[in-house]
DNA sequence: TCGTAAATGGAACAACGCTCCGCTTCACTT
DNA sequence: AAGTGAAGCGGAGCGTTGTTCCATTTACGA
């Protein structure tokens, strides 16, 4: 649900289903492309894992840009839907919790990315923010609340709070070996499940 | 003065004049280039712009932050030396102001690139903000006081203020002909300027 | 004046962005 | 089911840029 048909409303004529088809696996290739190679990844790599030429990559994103915006909305989507899910199928709410933050991370990649292949739109970024924020914010609330409610994790973190906190550890990074933001960010769940004989 | 020669100190061997010449000519012909086609000028187009073959620039700056910053910091002392030169040759020290305001903001281009290609160091970007800072602050108070003084200007601004005014106002242009921060800075020197008819 | 090492220039290679067009595949009509 | 128009596709090819490399030139000390 939510993601709907992705158009601006009643199309005049329907897209081809191999269209359709296409700009999903573009979609999730480009993502698992941006979290390796960056967003300045060559267009042929994505192209490539996706098995599509590149052609079909600029007839569906005519720029770069274009590209990382629907990367972005798609993941904020995914990030969203694989909340409940994960809380759903997971044991513990706490490693639901942990697993979603990892999704997460992954998501920050792009939305970094995207501040710098954006800079001239900053109006739209500014949007796409506060669409990210309203769509995500509730989700790891729940998340929180379940572990917090289980006992898993200590109480008196707010969800934004969590989020803005993964988020600093995940900027400045460039292709640079020493930093690894997972490592940091494992530390801070680490700290927020707290001394386990607390409970 | 104080541009000294550049070099970390007692040098083991004297470089050759055609060198020290070269990266005299190269951190001009950079800078010149930057305010036109921006800091991802191509390489190729400051060599011919200084008259000399890429090899020279791979030698002197290996890599294109080593030239941004050389640039920078050559810019930093143009400033500074320019703001006594100015008022003492010129009449009216707000027509001073108005042209060493006007060496900054092609300075400020180079500078606003500086963080983009620099993303990666950023303690030693801070380190150049505050060389930045120290060395520039006073010039403008210089330049202000005597303009004040004179009562071409209205007093009761700082020089960090007027800076850092001039500074915000040359953000966030790219490539963007709709905006041109020249004339907003013109319009607010008009405004420090103040009615003529006050004095 | 002469030898040598520093310095130079630009050809050459590689990687990439983007375009363009012949071919393929879909969807709709009859 | 077969035909048909066009939407969609792939990838070769062109132009641009970063980066290397080395034959040649040039400055400086002896």
């Amino acid at each position: 649900m939510a993601v709907a048909d992705e158009d601006g409303g009643a199309s005049a004529r329907p897209k081809r289903a191999d269209a359709v088809r296409n700009q999903q696996t573009l979609l999730a290739a480009a993502a698992e492309v941006f979290v390796t190679s960056g967003v300045d990844a060559p267009i042929r790599e994505i192209a490539k894992r996706a098995g599509v030429g590149m052609g079909t990559i600029y007839r569906h994103f005519p720029t770069r840009a274009d590209l990382v915006v629907a990367v972005y909305r798609h993941q904020v989507e995914a990030c969203a839907e694989a909340g409940p899910a994960l809380l759903a199928e997971e044991e513990s709410p706490f490693t639901a919790l942990e697993r979603w933050v990892d999704l997460f991370v992954d998501f920050l990649v792009t939305k970094h990315g995207l501040a710098d292949a954006l800079r001239s739109d900053s109006g739209g970024f500014e949007a796409l923010h506060a669409y990210f924020l309203d769509r995500l914010v509730p989700v790891c609330g729940q998340l929180l609340d379940a572990a917090v409610g289980a006992g898993e994790a200590r109480p008196g973190i707010e969800p934004y709070e969590l989020m803005r906190g993964v988020g600093n550890l995940c900027v400045g990074r460039d292709d640079d070996s020493r930093y690894d933001p997972r490592r940091l960010v494992d530390l801070l769940l680490r700290g927020l499940r707290g001394t386990r004989s607390s409970s």
